[in-house]
DNA sequence: TGTACATCAGTGAACGCGCGTTCACTGATGTAC
DNA sequence: TGTACATCAGTGAACGCGCGTTCACTGATGTAC
């Protein structure tokens, strides 16, 4: 395809590409569909043929963002120890250093209102996100986490935990912990112990 | 004053408490300069004269969103047992119970670049709130949690699960849990679990 | 006690900006025959 | 294999909107004398 095609031939994932590095650069506040457009190298008007609005990029943005996320886990399960707990330390390592290398991102998928909830392949990613955690607290536990009480409870505990921790760090909260940078291995201390 | 009344006499008190309203009501999205003037009442260029944008009226408004969390927190102390688990509990329950019940002014508070950081009331206020929860700790452990480092993963093992869960729940990613609606009960014993 | 005047806090009209949206259009592609 | 035509994906000008900002102004207040 030339520079000079009157048609893209593939606008949709160009502006897909277009638009998360303008949530990337821009954060969620600056983010604009007139900015992804101009960053695809396309007039304003042309992704209303592929979304209805900014929230829809936004929403197939999320989705990605998510499937994203999952692989980060699963392949830092995959480098890890098989014991269940180094199991589910790599995935809450894999979870907090996600979310401070997409922040924009990572904040579209767990703090904004904007992606369509109804949407079924965004709530989609999100479970299999959640099946990471589920699995790994299941395997720990050796039994089926979701399908009692206490069982949620751990989930619920380390999920939060890696969530504070993700989101702490990423507002500075946390820069009085450990001064002398060994941050990997006081991460890892800290999700240690929210493990049942 | 009447209302008839050219001088408003307390515009500054007055746009504080509009904003926060308009926080509140709109999200931090929604926020305009605009806005506030018009719930106060006042014209859209009134307030200049008291803040210099929309950032500084943030940024106000983020230190009193920090003084009333840590009453809260504080007076949730007052109410519980003098035990050092039991006090330590109540700060986190107040904790998540000030987030989901101010989601916007929460989410100004500790998820957004607006305030100033350069800001001397506000980095007080903050560390007043942080105080609280150190205190906490401190009491717990016997000695000074911020001297040591055990003592400081401890503070911020506490605070991870804390804001983990006010920030997943404001999600709605914590409904899993607790269908019977004890909620209480359910998040205290999450809370108690992260202690040393 | 009264008057003059500086200062301050508000008004409201105007401006420019970037946004999303609309619309008539144009160029490319694919399909029917 | 060629031609006609429908459809689709893009253009670019125009529009209205709400925003923050500016500016000349006006009304109230406080102070000097």
């Amino acid at each position: 395809m030339t520079k000079m095609a009157y048609h893209h031939g593939d606008l949709r994932h160009a502006l897909l590409a277009a638009a998360e590095a303008e949530l990337a650069e821009k954060g969620l506040e600056g983010f604009t569909l007139r900015g992804c457009a101009k960053r695809a190298g396309v007039s304003h008007a042309a992704p209303a043929h592929h979304f209805k609005d900014a929230d829809e990029l936004l929403t197939a943005l999320a989705v990605g963002g998510f499937q994203r996320f999952t692989s980060a886990m699963r392949d830092r399960q995959r480098l890890a120890d098989l014991n269940p707990r180094a199991q589910l330390t790599a995935a809450g390592m894999a979870y907090v250093e996600f979310a401070t290398a997409n922040r924009p991102l990572f904040n579209l998928m767990f703090g904004s209102q904007r992606p369509d909830t109804k949407d079924a392949a965004l709530a989609a990613s999100k479970e299999e996100a959640f099946g990471v955690l589920v699995e790994a607290v299941s395997t720990l536990r050796g039994d089926t986490a979701m399908a009692n009480e206490p069982g949620r409870r751990d989930v619920a505990a380390c999920w939060a935990t890696v969530h504070g921790i993700a989101t702490l760090l990423m507002a500075g909260h946390l820069d009085f912990l450990n001064p002398a940078g060994q941050r990997d291995d006081m991460l890892r201390g800290l999700i240690e112990r929210s493990m049942p």
